[in-house]
DNA sequence: GTCCATAGTGCGATTATCGCACAATAGGGG
DNA sequence: CCCCTATTGTGCGATAATCGCACTATGGAC
């Protein structure tokens, strides 16, 4: 059926270039194909046509993303004029909590960091970079960014198969509307060992972009938070460099067209 | 024509997504017709398509790029094992140097940014991020990804328009060859005031993925270079951190199937 | 209200795309 | 060495996706 308001090759190949996103290493056709369900005749033609227009590029008897993909990501944090307004923020307060801080926004039902930050002296504990995915149920930033959302997600993140990563985690639907609603009533978000064990994070709101909120949010050991007076720290400092940054997205009028 | 190798629709689709690089704030159906060259309908097509893929936000009479690609760069730089292996090693050379130090790669006939780091005390100077881009011929950067590519390559950039970004730049083939050539003999780069006025950089070669140079580089003012001990200094660290890093992409062998 | 820029639709012609069946190639094991 | 299998590449007809023109609708400016 033809529609005017569609594409269905371009959706394909789409779809075919995010099968390379979380899969490390190459992939080879038969891969592709068995994850995307097109035929492989298909997924020859649209691997192919990613490949000659830079997405992909082959390596041995498979595909690989190339750095092309880096690119796309570079027109978004520029229009957030990202290594102005939000780097330097965040490098503060990384430096001022000597912890990891980092902007996330919700990408469908994911987190998904934007920026981050951390002083050379943070351990390094899950490895998360521009880009990297979180689940929304059990992180601080994804509760928070919950918090923030349209009931609908809420409740559409709630249906999906959860996943435990941890022993800790909750899993009661009625219990994580509740942890929701608290972030919301009080400003900030915090959940300990329920992602990874011994790590808790703490998440605040900042600005958004439309109707995309985005939150400021740190990483530690979980002990970390246990002082009032410590989390107070913390949420302080975050709060600051939120009031920094100030509502993401919004551009001086006017200043939007001059190269 | 019909082409097994080639899936028209899906290229324009990646085309209009492209216009989207490098302009900040929202673009307007016209204007992306404008840029993109293609009939109106099509690009109408492939925006709602692109937007209904996650990959466009509308907002008001125009689109902007949605996060959504940011998990595309972050399935490449998962790939890299950006988070563990290259973002620590950055942190502790710019620590150490008190510089922004950043890793980068060639996207087409452009350096790009794949990661960087800076201490809180280095003062923002161009504002660059993840997925930044700069022009090959007239930064360290540049230079030493174009020492380490193919000839075709160098010759490429060298016969594209060059843009002078200031007073300074070097313009002549032939000059900016015996540059690339020195950077490739002596196994650095170093470039002043030909970007950005008053701004030097440096940059040393890591290792490669595929067929795919990377460089480590840092910036600072002119004048940080100069004296011979500095620089010295400077290259240590970067080589120190090149060394640390090791052959980016090469992952253990075997390990790159599981999840 | 008119005017202009932008957005959305109908539809016929074209041809890109699909997906099967077949051929070629490449490893790997016996 | 040869066979067996997994993968890759190709021919081709049927299908319907895509194109692009012309027309209509919307909506903000004045």
């Amino acid at each position: 059926m033809s529609d005017r308001t569609f594409a269905a090759t371009l959706a394909k190949g789409l779809d075919v270039l995010a099968c390379f996103e979380g899969r490390t290493g190459v992939q080879t056709m038969p891969e592709v194909v068995e994850r995307s369900g097109f035929d492989r005749a298909t997924v020859r033609r649209l691997c192919l046509t990613l490949e000659a227009s830079g997405y992909l590029v082959r390596e041995g008897r498979g595909f690989r993303l190339a750095p092309r993909v880096l690119a796309l990501a570079g027109g978004y944090l520029a229009d957030l004029d990202a290594g102005r307004r939000v780097q330097p923020v965040l490098r503060d307060a990384a430096e001022a909590l000597d912890m990891e801080v980092a902007l996330a926004t919700r990408d469908r039902m994911q987190a998904i960091y934007v920026d981050r930050a951390a002083p050379a002296s943070a351990r390094v504990t899950l490895g998360l970079s521009v880009g990297s995915t979180l689940p929304l149920l059990h992180t601080a930033v994804g509760r928070m960014l919950l918090a923030r959302s349209a009931p609908e997600i809420v409740e559409a993140a709630l249906a999906k198969p959860r996943v435990r990563h941890t022993e800790n985690a909750e899993t009661d639907p009625d219990a994580l509307r509740a942890t929701i609603e608290t972030a919301r009533a009080q400003g900030y978000c915090i959940a300990r060992n329920e992602f990874e064990p011994g790590a808790a994070g703490v998440a605040v709101p900042v600005g958004s972009l439309g109707d995309r909120p985005f939150v400021l949010a740190t990483t530690a050991t979980v002990n970390r938070f246990d002082d009032p007076e410590a989390l107070d720290k913390v949420l302080d400092a975050l709060r600051h460099a939120a009031m920094v940054m100030g509502r993401i997205g919004h551009r001086v009028e006017g200043e939007s067209g001059p190269d």
